[in-house]
DNA sequence: TGCATACATGCGATATCATGCATGTATGCA
DNA sequence: TGCATACATGCATGATATCGCATGTATGCA
């Protein structure tokens, strides 16, 4: 189940993180799941740091885990009252510099690479795997 | 006005707190405007404590102040589209242990003391007040 | 004009957090 | 069975947050 009795300021804290926020909104805002070297060819941001940001994440009881072989697909908990309503806040946050933009638009290209909707290759950007460039 | 350019960080980092979750909730759920002792009396945590915590959600952007002679009232900023929401986010988060109900039944004992709507006294809990006990 | 009082804040101690680097674990394929 | 790869994490570091204590500021009243 869910509920491990996560703390209200545990579920803020997670979200107290620009790189998290981009996260569960690129999530919230898609309607989709994604795993993990698709995020980092979406956010462009190192595969160790999203690893943990995800991590963080889930401890938080926002995101959920399914392991598929090699890959894991994280997606949004939903049904959860206030939960849903964190996620209709941070789809309509502003988005002054476009980012939240860009990490849409990223991700659909991104998601254009799946095979029988299923992620079959690895990090596009090599510079952001492990052991950096 | 109100937008500084408050990143969206900063607001969930305002409410990764429990006494800023409390204070928010508290102006949430009774829609009421409140001063810093009746705040004290309230939550029952000390007075520069809260001082400091609501100057923090007043930078975040969700609290504003009014100035009356030496009181100053407190309450929420409204009608921005995604702080209304996290409002609505903070009034449906479980309560396990009962604390919110506590500090909204607090509070509105000591809104009992008001004088023609006005607070006209201090800190009703002296060991909570400035120099300790 | 001086005092009581509502609220603010400088300081130091402690704790927590995000990051980069490097390396570890586990899964599937040849 | 060995290698490539998707993801996880130990460690050191710098940054930031909270708290208690004490004190400072500003307002109104006698």
């Amino acid at each position: 189940m869910h509920t491990v009795q996560v703390k209200p300021q545990e579920i803020f804290q997670a979200l107290a993180d620009p790189t998290r926020i981009r996260i569960v909104r690129l999530l919230a805002e898609t309607d989709e799941e994604a795993c993990l070297c698709e995020l980092v060819d979406s956010l462009l941001e190192p595969q160790y740091k999203l690893s943990r940001h995800v991590k963080a994440l889930r401890q938080a009881g926002l995101l959920s885990a399914a392991k598929e072989g090699r890959w894991i697909y994280h997606r949004l908990v939903e049904g959860i009252p206030y939960l849903d309503r964190l996620y209709e806040a941070l789809k309509v946050l502003p988005d002054v510099d476009g980012c939240f933009a860009r990490d849409v638009e990223s991700f659909r290209q991104r998601m254009c690479l799946r095979e029988g909707g299923r992620c079959r290759i690895g990090i596009q950007t090599p510079e952001l795997a492990a052991g950096g460039e």
